[in-house]
DNA sequence: ACCCACTCGTTGGCAATGCCAACGATCAGT
DNA sequence: ACTGATCGTTGGCATTGCCAACGAGTGGGT
């Protein structure tokens, strides 16, 4: 007989417990945002520009913890799809000023909506007081770590 | 003056949380590791070794959810560095039969401090009981997915 | 004994991710 | 005017997680 065991959990110690969560997770994400045709930057940079309002791509990059060159391929991806705009900066000949726009803005709230269901389906084997406590902790954990 | 805000943590809907989360943990969880000279490949494989014990190759990919290519090189890796042996079985010429060595033992006991550490750091802003909350609601997240 | 389907290890490739270096243009402070 | 910094952009690199294909080998069915 073939011995073709299931494919199984590692359990060991709990210091792997970090590597199993995160590569889980990470991949609950990108599949949630693949699925609707958007990648992590493309989340990061239409949430930062909800959050903050228009900005130059060195802000943008600043606010999201992304490359500068990775700006510029996000931007234009964005821009593409008719999600932002991209103009120069009058001010300020270097810059170019970055703007959502209402397409845009639809765009991330479906992909709010998305994460949000990648989340349930996480939290999906939790009680409702434990899934809230997570969220809580990690985002304690996250506004530690800045 | 050039505006150069300090990185910023993008915080507007929770749904972020997971990609905010699983970023952070990941790159603990690879720097951790690459200050050792190993990557999660070496850990997932050594580990599953010394839970389980000797396996092919194919085995061994299961067990850690990497692909049979990728099991492939990180054996090699391993073998170089003597932490691990590859020899043929003599049941099956199809498979090898992977085992650890002492010296992999070793090395694997120094990966698990070393990510210990890593998780203590990220449980550090949080209080004991929260901490041991956090793992064993991860714990419970992680089963149920299988 | 002969197929057939499957598994094995291995090679090679692909796309996404996260970085870093360098360039020319522009700006701010002196 | 000179100097140092910042801007957008291009190009590259290493890692990560996958998938396809190959030749060698195995097991079940007939």
């Amino acid at each position: 007989m073939e011995t073709s065991g299931a494919p199984q959990r590692l359990r060991g110690t709990t210091s792997w417990l970090l590597g199993q969560a995160t590569t889980h997770a990470a991949r609950l994400v990108s599949e949630a945002l693949g699925a609707v045709g958007a990648r992590r930057y493309h989340y990061s940079l239409l949430a930062a520009l909800d959050e903050f309002g228009p900005a130059s791509q060195a802000d943008l990059g600043r606010r999201g913890g992304l490359d500068r060159s990775d700006v510029v391929a996000t931007v234009n991806e964005l821009a593409d799809k008719g999600f932002v705009e991209r103009r120069p900066d009058p001010g300020d000949k270097r810059r170019n000023i970055v703007t959502v726009t209402p397409s845009g803005v639809a765009h991330l709230r479906h992909l709010d909506r998305v994460l949000g269901q990648a989340q349930e389906s996480l939290l999906a084997p939790l009680s409702a007081a434990e899934g809230e406590e997570l969220v809580r902790v990690l985002n304690v954990v996250l506004e530690h770590q800045g």
